[in-house]
DNA sequence: CCGGACGCCTGTCGGC
DNA sequence: TGCCGACAGGCGTCCG
């Protein structure tokens, strides 16, 4: 499911519930997600005060007294609290009980989301080492993305969804944030100037920025972290609307595959 | 290094 | 109505 708002409206919703409290146990009810858990991660994690519930990029790190448990969502996980007595429904794969009967429940049906007890410093892991800047932090900006891009043939639309440019880029907020900067999604990435680039910046900022005050767009299979379904869909203007006439200029927008994900832009918009 | 394709899973939707 | 293929918010890996 879920893009770095819907990430990051998780990560609000549930730290006052983890932030400073113990581990009473990790029940895992199928190992078999994006890497199987090792059975040693629930010895590792039990009895551990949680330091404090960050995120990087897409990954929800509960930091613990030694070591750290990375979480990721994948296409279509969720995090509810619930009370840990609260019987499993399908596809609840694990809880990271709490003490004092609470537990973080993961929904996730297609099993792409992942759990990993690491060692070391988070930012040290495989996963974790190679991510590009966080695009809300002041280290990102045009010229970052402009310079990464020189001599690049890569259309802009998979080179902003690369992580290793820019981290929380997802299909829906590549599309709005190419759309709001007026940019072709199948552009050459570097065949796009700096002040282009310094505007499609501030569009990821703006789109990103927006959807997390709005609460994570809801598709699918989006549940609020406290367990109500998110109906409420976030204003898009392309995402999901081909055929529909842009919201600026009124053309009908156009639907193509590119970089084996589905765009949505406008033809005289976005060049 | 680069760019493109693939696979991991389940659920849903549209077309026949 | 039922079946079947296409597709879905991600991302690590492999291949040329």
């Amino acid at each position: 499911m879920p893009e770095l708002p819907e990430v990051e409206t998780t990560r609000r919703g549930l730290h006052p519930y983890v932030d400073g409290v113990r581990v009473a146990r990790l029940l895992v009810r199928e190992r078999r997600l994006r890497y199987p858990i090792p059975a040693a991660t629930e010895a590792a994690v039990a009895g551990q005060r949680i330091r404090q519930l960050r995120r990087r990029a897409k990954y929800l790190i509960f930091e613990l007294e030694q070591g750290a448990l990375l979480l990721h969502l994948g296409m279509s996980g969720s995090l509810r609290i619930v009370p840990a007595e609260a019987p499993p429904g399908p596809h609840d794969h694990l809880d990271l009980c709490l003490e004092g009967g609470l537990a973080v429940r993961l929904r996730d049906p297609r099993r792409f989301g992942a759990l990993v007890w690491t060692a070391e410093a988070p930012e040290a892991h495989p996963l974790l080492r190679h991510l590009g800047p966080e695009p809300l932090d002041p280290g990102f900006d045009g010229a970052h993305l402009h310079r990464l891009a020189r001599g690049r043939r890569l259309a802009v639309k998979p080179f902003i969804m690369d992580a290793r440019q820019v981290v929380g880029v997802g299909n829906i907020y590549a599309n709005e944030s190419l759309h709001l900067a007026g940019i072709h999604p199948g552009r050459a990435s570097g065949r796009i100037g700096l002040a282009r680039y310094e505007r499609l910046a501030e569009a990821i900022r703006a789109v990103l920025t927006d959807a997390i005050a709005q609460g994570g767009t809801s598709l699918r299979d989006f549940v609020q972290e406290d367990g109500r379904p998110g109906y409420f869909r976030v204003s898009l203007h392309v995402y999901g609307r081909g055929g529909e006439p842009c919201p600026g200029c009124g053309t009908q927008l156009r639907e193509e595959r590119i970089g084996q994900r589905t765009s949505v832009y406008c033809p005289r918009c976005q060049r």
